[in-house]
DNA sequence: ATATAAATATCCCGATATGGTATATTATGG
DNA sequence: CCATAATATACCATATCGGGATATTTATAT
C-alpha cells in the first residue's frame, strides 16, 4: 500500500481520511504500515478518494491513474 | 471481481488454475462468486497469471492491462 | 437416455485476520 | 518543557478465511 505516500503527499492526516470514508484512524495506519489489509470496498473507496488506480495503490506501477 | 469471465475466456478450469497459483479449487469457486476475497498477495498472483490489470480484474476498467 | 467423468458449488470447522475502543507513543508548536 | 495533534499499539469479540470432504451441476461418450 502506498496510502501513507499518497496521504501525506496531499497533506492530510490519518483522522480526516478516516472521517472523510467513514472508517477509523488506527485502520489507516494499519493499512499503511501493512499490518492489515482492507478489504476491496474500502480499498476502492480510498482509491477514488485519491482519484489514483488500485495498481498504484498497491504499488504495481508508477503510473497513478488507470486507464481510461 | 471478472475473474470467472477471465478465466473461461482463455478455457482453463478452476481446478487448474488452482493448481498453477498453489490455492484450492474452493477458493477459486468462492473468489469468483464474491463469497470471499482473495488477499492482496494471491489477488496480485492471479492478476500476474492472467497479466491483467487490478483494476480490471476488480472490475473498475474496461482496460485489461495497466499503465506501464 | 444413461453412465461416467469433469467442473463447480457448498458444508463444516479450526485457525487467522479484522474492526473498534481505549491507550500509549511520537511529533509539532508555543 | 508543556499542550495538543498525529500516529502507533494492546486487547478483545467477531468475522472471515483456507482446506478437506462432499454434494451438485455440467459435459462427454456410448
Amino acid at each position: 500500500m502506498r496510502l501513507k505516500e499518497i496521504r501525506k503527499k496531499r497533506g492530510i492526516s490519518q483522522l480526516k481520511l478516516a472521517m472523510d470514508l467513514n472508517m477509523n484512524q488506527n485502520s489507516v495506519s494499519r493499512y499503511e504500515s501493512g499490518e492489515r489489509e482492507a478489504d476491496y470496498a474500502t480499498l476502492i473507496k480510498i482509491a477514488d478518494y485519491f482519484d489514483v488506480s488500485i495498481d498504484y495503490l498497491l504499488g504495481r506501477t508508477e503510473n497513478p491513474r488507470m486507464n481510461r
